[in-house]
DNA sequence: CTAAACTTTGACATCAATGTCAATGTCAAC
DNA sequence: GTTGACATTGACATTGATGTCAAAGTTTAG
């Protein structure tokens, strides 16, 4: 598929996809054209790229971590004492990332749970 | 305390104390002398300013749904249906990102076992 | 064949978060 | 009371993630 059609699937801008594409967050094939050519499984990897880098990973660190998480699919991973130290440092970043975010989310759902907008609560979970 | 040991308490920059009182995510009472004067509370609310931004939030946000947390705690919170959904709203994006941050957490978790590294990840959540 | 819609690259603009610096005032210690 | 550490405000710079636009080639519909 072209670019358009990975931006629409993914509601990515085309924009962001060739400059996730530059920083390494994401690779593409090109047509004959020169027109770059995804697959279905970027679909998946490009909205994984959006999801951490909003989650406040700078791309640099999505990266990484991408990498690993599809090295996790690879038969046999390989991987120096280096990178292991620096992909545990990246767990930590995240534990606390999900620490901070769980403690919020709870309170904001307590909170809505309160003043009597637990419908709200429920279309959310729903959704 | 002052805002130089709130920084070192926290780790936060004190240009970042004095952003994020200017975004309204903080607040400060004032010596005579002009100088912020905090007090213990301040060290736990700043720190999880700290904390939404860094996991992405824009500081707006993060004002919002650290205002929800605090009126947790009062008796009797009161909440427009609008501020309600607003919230609610914040709701759904706290949960997409704690979806993908887990995601990727397990991810890099397996990844480190996988690569026999797990003494790595002990360590992590040791910490 | 032509016009509209898409793609490419690259430049330039913007916005939020953050760093850095300067001028000035305050405080604590010697 | 002078000096050094810390505070205040405000200006300016930087960086990363985005938006926007332009020029040029490609594809597709009519």
């Amino acid at each position: 598929m072209k670019i358009g059609e990975l931006s629409e699937r993914t509601g990515i801008p085309t924009r962001m996809l060739r400059y996730y594409e530059g920083q390494g967050l994401l690779s593409s094939g090109r047509s004959a054209n020169g027109y770059r050519a995804y697959d279905e499984s970027d679909v998946e990897r490009a909205a994984r790229a959006r999801g951490l880098v909003q989650s406040g990973l700078t791309t640099r660190l999505a990266k990484v971590v991408l990498d690993a998480e599809s090295a996790c699919r690879t038969a046999a991973p390989v991987c120096t004492r280096e990178l292991a130290e620096m992909l545990a440092a990246e767990l930590a970043v995240l534990d606390e990332r999900l620490a901070c975010l769980t403690r919020s989310r709870d309170a904001v759902a307590r909170f809505l749970q309160l003043t009597e907008h637990g419908d709200l609560v429920d279309a959310v979970a729903a959704a």
